[in-house]
DNA sequence: CCGAGGCAGTAGACACTGTCTACTGCCTCG
DNA sequence: CGAGGCAGTAGACAGTGTCTACTGCCTCGG
């Protein structure tokens, strides 16, 4: 149906691993549940053979964990936004990347279910800090400024790269993800509809859950 | 239901159905993860054939799903336990709830897990309304009494049944469950590590947490 | 120039899974 | 005592993940 290229037909060369975990995060967003992600279900929608995926992934988990990990680099980034904007007061950007966690949770259901298997976060190994490492240090550097007595951006916001050289306490920044993470998960699951209080906004529970941190730690 | 006469042989008539739940549990206790809880499996954990668990679910996720539900149970349970004990005061009855909480999700990482899996929360409905209903009615009585102006036990806590007549704020209630959930699903994936911060034990978060709530609200 | 070797991908076999469909006992009740 | 219903068994079927040949294609070294 393509046109022939003369160097790359369709099933080009290396990208099919590419390819394949594309279509993980594709079957993973149609709301096929995690059911969908069968190793001959990928296969069929990247359109490669069963085996293909074999010369790539030495495992089916393999393949999984990788589309988790694919998964896990587009909520980094989309929390990464909100979080490290120029120009905004740090409280406000703490809340915004809190929304953005939530809201990644909420939409993408499945995908952030998958991300935080833990027997997917166990093989991942160094994978997992490459990609976390760096937003934890965003967020404890802006959590820090938010912290900071002045309440500006006095400090300006540095991402300062993966050197956790300050070896401050993580403390406040756990507090925060942990905080986050409890509103993503069961807002996301919809538990709090068996309150029958279907008001419960996570914009403002995120809001509180930061402003709490940032009044505790920042006498 | 069980009506039946109540002496039965090893292999006896309806109990069947408490077996295959039961085997379910004991299977993912075991540490085979998820995956051991084929439908063939739990038949033969529980000394069935491959076909009899069709007599009681109507199909595998049913099945799981029950299993879900008795360890959603066990949890209930066991938070409840620190919850309700006499005599202490609110504030220290809900850290040790809290970290009931923690503590089962690191022990039972599995079943944890597969308690909040949202495709088996959607399909549960009225079940999860009745486990999840009390516990969160004693933690609102609970917290209530903490946010008394005396901060004693001068309004005894009681459980006070499924009535949720005092139609009270959920907000506190909700930031303590969503942040001990958050710590708990962290902690037991073992995500703190990636810090390289081991010392961050899960009691002092809990108590930090639940004290910047009980102090917030009850001013 | 050409043959060797390696690699991505295909196709089939194998054991296993979940579901479906007879079929066998056993119990209860009219 | 016979009928009906139900728990449980056994087998068939499509589908799965893994493994093992086997085919093209590309890149080299001589």
């Amino acid at each position: 149906m393509v046109d022939t290229v003369t160097m790359n037909p369709p099933s080009g060369s290396a990208d099919t691993r590419e390819r394949l975990i594309r279509a993980g995060v594709e079957l993973l967003g149609e709301g096929g549940g995690l059911e969908s992600l069968g190793l001959r279900s990928i296969a069929r929608r990247a359109g490669v053979s069963h085996g293909a995926p074999r010369r790539h992934f030495p495992t089916h988990r393999a393949l999984v964990a990788a589309v988790a990990a694919a998964g896990l680099a587009d909520l980094a980034e989309e929390v990464r936004g909100p979080l490290t904007v120029p120009g905004r007061p740090p409280a406000d950007r703490l809340t915004a990347a809190g929304v953005a966690y939530v809201t990644f949770a909420a939409r993408r259901r499945d995908m952030f279910e998958l991300i935080f298997r833990h027997d997917l976060l166990r093989g991942a190994g160094a994978d997992l800090r490459a990609t976390t490492l760096p937003l934890l240090s965003d967020l404890h550097a802006t959590l820090t400024a938010a912290l900071a007595p002045t309440g500006g951006d006095a400090a300006e916001t540095e991402p300062s790269s993966t050197g956790t050289s300050g070896r401050a306490a993580w403390g406040p920044t756990i507090r925060v993800w942990t905080a986050v993470h409890g509103i993503a998960v069961l807002y996301g699951n919809q538990v709090f509809d068996l309150l029958g209080d279907a008001a419960t906004e996570p914009g403002s529970l995120v809001a509180a859950a930061v402003d709490s941190v940032v009044a505790e730690h920042g006498r």
